[in-house]
DNA sequence: ATCATAGTACTAGGTATACTATGACAATTT
DNA sequence: AAATTGTCATAGTATACCTAGTACTATGAT
């Protein structure tokens, strides 16, 4: 069950796709050369049209981190970001600024809002706790 | 000139000038009881529509930090954010979570984000003397 | 009381995004 | 060859954002 879905977020169902993937890739639950659930898997998986785990999947190979293969599937690369390192500090300055304003008029302490953010980092590095593979897969046919 | 547009920014004319007029009450040039520009105003100066501008107005109200009154303005409050402190915290971690996962896929260091938050603070603490007394809070003197 | 100024309310239209729903197609795997 | 994969195209619905304009109501100074 790698992607959810909540449907009380705003935030838009394809990129809600998209984090859950890269949370997954980013907790070692995908490495690099696995499949990704194939458009229909996934779409009936999450109860969304093929066409939007199809956008979910395009916008991560703009990102870089998946490949999808005609035919063949989807599959986890291994390489990095393709930006450049001056690139990707603006886009987290920005972010972080955006952190800290927020913050600032919620009268939240920064230094609280600092412990949060490394709580959050610690959330991703528990990095494969074991590799349970579930062979019990196939409990959909097809319609 | 309180209010500035980026065309090029994604986000929302709207929540743009909700940014800008927070900015400046963070930084202390707009202060409780300051008179925001009225709705024409501030829609010519950002060469806006009137009712983006109302938008941005309405926003605020509901954000708790400025007051609307018919015929006479609007006026920055004193008064903090309605939220519990609990709710705060939760949309706080909300971001500081996303950001950790930013800063994980670009491969920035997590304590170089938080550099990058400090500074963020640091932007809106400086450009401002004091005068500003809050209702009511203890933990504020962090310089 | 009047009048300019302030915000409020409403309708309408244009553009863009998000999502669903199909159907057809192309490349790969078996 | 057949099945499975991603890809593409089109159409339709719904919603958000922004502009434009018109009319209204409350405020405060004269």
């Amino acid at each position: 069950m790698i992607i959810t879905i909540d449907h009380n977020d705003p935030k838009p169902t394809y990129l809600q796709i998209v984090d859950s993937i890269r949370r997954a890739i980013a907790t070692g639950a995908l490495q690099p050369g696995d499949q990704l659930p194939t458009l229909r898997e996934a779409a009936v998986q999450a109860r969304v049209n093929r066409n939007t785990v199809s956008r979910a999947y395009l916008e991560l190979e703009h990102l870089g981190v998946v490949r999808a293969r005609q035919g063949a599937g989807c599959f986890v690369t291994s390489d990095g970001p393709a930006l450049e390192r001056k690139e990707r500090l603006k886009i987290i300055q920005r972010m972080a600024d955006e952190l800290a304003l927020e913050a600032h008029h919620y009268q939240i302490d920064i230094e609280q809002a600092i412990e949060m953010m490394r709580a959050g980092a610690a959330k991703l590095n528990i990095p494969r706790q074991s590799q349970t593979h579930h062979p019990a897969d196939k409990e959909e046919e097809h319609v």
